[in-house]
DNA sequence: CTGATAAGTTATCGGTTGATCAGTTAAAAA
DNA sequence: TTTTTAACTGATCAACCGATAACTTATCAG
């Protein structure tokens, strides 16, 4: 039996390899406890190509985060139903979204929480602002991190084994009104 | 010049220095970065002594935090005015209420995780839900403790150099409205 | 076919981490 | 004072981490 059928040589399919696996990794370990190496063994690279290809553990983390920015497709939904499109794109199983977990996760060391504010800047709070528009549309666009990032830490990252079923289906109705309120804000 | 006057010898005062030190570092460093020298030269000790109290660093880590629970104190509030009160100890500056932060941050290693899950469900979630009653107690004092780790998360941990006082108020008023809004809910 | 070049790996290094062992010093008991 | 016990420390270790240098191998243009 042939154990490994070889790879094609290609380099752009393999970035592509390792940001996924970074993007795995990175959102269910903190920065520190993400290693190259387990990244490396999940895209079946070495971590010497790992690092060629993005410098630094820190860049690899960069990089991969702006590549985990889903929000365009989320901010073409219709206003009306943002709220409940939201919930449901955040609670998928298996297909989750990932930056507010990659966001929780950074702020417990200081390279990466640099790093994860400058990319949820750009990436996140102020195309999201804009879209909301006036009154308040930073603070709201923040609101809506802030409920993003404890929903999932609740629900999907922190082993609460009492979470029931219907303990998350009532977040996620609460969620959904919750952010659908501060999109419909006007005053 | 006399620099250091001795310390008086005392091993309950001692753990209670490394407790407070711990409980700094761990509040604003993931479990993984937060080294147990890092805790020991603030509490001015060595980390032998340190573990030789705590046995080790997941067991400082959970004496830490469950040291850490300000729960009652919140919870002898009037019901009217919980989510202003809850806001104003969470934004409070220096002093903050911890275990929100620590929360966020212990779930990216899957050993603090699993210890901040279980104190966080017998020290904080389960009275909260207790102290709330029904309906739907339980998944009520999630959302509180979800909005809690959000707000902390973008206000007070993430370097977000945009956030203005005027972003910060709107979200805590915001957040107390939110939280009151869980906590008068009948339906 | 044949270099040339890009894609990829193996072996290894210095530095840091949590933890341990053996020892020292201060305070209380006798 | 002397003895005993508890508080506390310095030196050190094995394991692991990110990073680097030197090397091999596949692919493709000519």
């Amino acid at each position: 039996m042939t154990l490994k059928p070889p790879r094609k040589r290609n380099a752009d399919t393999t970035k592509a390899r390792i940001l996924d696996a970074a993007q795995e990794v990175f959102a269910r370990t903190s920065f520190s406890d993400a290693g190259i190496r387990e990244i490396a063994t999940l895209a079946e690279v070495s971590t010497t190509l790992l690092l060629q290809y993005f410098g630094t553990k820190a860049g690899l983390y960069e990089a991969a985060l702006n590549a985990a920015m889903p929000l365009a497709a989320v901010l073409s939904q219709p206003r009306e139903t943002f709220g409940p499109a939201l919930a449901t794109a955040l609670l998928k199983p298996g297909l989750a979204i990932r930056p507010p977990l990659m966001m929780a996760l950074a702020a417990g060391n200081a390279e990466a929480a640099t790093i994860a504010a400058r990319v949820m800047e750009e990436r996140s709070i102020a195309p999201l602002a804009k879209w909301l528009g006036p009154p308040h549309a930073r603070a709201r666009a923040l609101e809506i991190a802030a409920l993003a990032t404890g929903l999932v830490t609740y629900t999907k990252h922190l082993p609460l084994r009492a979470n029931t079923r219907r303990d998350v289906k009532h977040m996620a109705e609460w969620f959904a009104k919750s952010v659908q309120r501060i999109v419909d804000a006007t005053e």
